[in-house]
DNA sequence: ACCTGAACACCGTTCAAGT
DNA sequence: ACCTGAACACCGTTCAAGT
């Protein structure tokens, strides 16, 4: 209300909109996240976003292709195993950041970033000398393990006990586990002593697709 | 309002009101999905629901450990092997079905069903011989691609054109994806005449995932 | 050209009341 | 014991007005 509000009352753009939505949704969670909540934080009222986005969805769809903006792309001077690593480690990273971007990377219309991206991925197996068929069923297999991989790992941060009750209901569980199920329990007695790095598990998997496509390469 | 309201006016209870939740999510996805609109298709006025659950999270839970119970649990009849490419096939299929799930299948605090077959994943895995640490990398890398290859084939089946003026864009964007992406122009023309089949797509990447896995444990 | 205020049609949920 | 009605604190967004 008063001029003495404490953002800055700079002149609203839609890069500012944008900057301010994801640092709103990084830290947040989709859930915080809404035009009215985005208003208060740019100091201004809700209204005004709607002079520099069309509404909510197209406010979403800008934010994730700057979100696709900050994967690495595979470069043209790296092997294709070498481009294709980094850029899966990368997009993990990417997504580890911006996890309220998990569910929504795979939307229809595609930015631009987004299509730079999957179109070098598609030219380097292409150029590795794979099949086009076999180009596609790469493609796949890898976007599909790193999206599942970043969603699993969402959940696991989300696992943190929030309060008592909850850890005491998490607690009951894992006895009850204990006689139901064995190899759960498991896990939850020799996970707690190796403990667990997202990025090496992420590592695992990844070399053992990439180690399947590459014997397929040899083979033809 | 009047005692003739197409829906049969038989006493509510948790199970009719998860099955209608169900019913209504399936039909028209989770933003269709709601509490008010849920009490409309039971022909009930909203608040009646809160008498048989605590909540809209809570009513989710309970959906989502439905989807679990529907998806085929490795028996231990069969080699590691057919077990796990059956249970993932399985769980393709219930998530087509149950699209509406797919963000939400990794949830804290997992129901009985959902135990039940991660149990039985790493029971699996255990009794064909992997170590501990292997089948945990095992166990990670296949829902992964299982929850990432749903998240893929569900916005794939969105694509479909809903009018003339999002048709129309989509085409100006393959135009302009000829000039600057050839990789992905490559794509769009030949992708049309081959056809894609996505249970098929989900076998290759699957069984690639399975030949490594069982490539390691003969190693050892 | 850019921002505002009031209003509309929605949510999930609480609370006090009905039968 | 089960269902209802009115209300509360929220949404995204439209429309007419301010500067």
């Amino acid at each position: 209300m008063s001029p003495t509000t404490d953002a800055p009352r700079r002149r609203l753009s839609k890069a500012r909109v944008l900057e301010a939505a994801i640092a709103l949704a990084d830290h947040g969670g989709l859930e915080e996240f809404g035009m009215r909540r985005l208003a208060q934080e740019l100091g201004v009222v809700p209204m005004a976003l709607y002079k520099h986005v069309a509404n909510k969805e197209e406010l979403v769809n800008a934010m994730i292709d700057i979100v696709f903006s900050e994967i690495e792309i595979p470069s043209s001077g790296l092997d294709w195993r070498s481009g294709l690593r980094r850029r899966a480690m990368s997009a993990r990273e990417v997504l580890k950041r911006h996890s309220w971007a998990i569910g929504l990377m795979e939307t229809a219309s595609p930015g631009p970033a987004n299509l730079r991206n999957h179109n070098a991925v598609m030219g380097c197996l292409r150029e590795a000398g794979f099949s086009f068929q076999t180009a596609i069923h790469a493609y796949s297999v890898q976007d599909a393990y790193i999206y599942g991989f970043a969603m699993q790992e969402k959940t696991l941060g989300l696992q943190a006990p929030r309060d008592a009750g909850d850890a005491a209901r998490r607690r009951a569980q894992t006895i009850r586990a204990h006689e139901e199920f064995p190899y759960l329990a498991e896990i939850a007695a020799k996970l707690s002593e190796t403990g667990y790095d997202p990025a090496t598990e992420f590592a695992w998997g990844l070399d053992l697709i990439l180690d399947g496509l590459d014997q397929l390469l040899r083979a033809t």
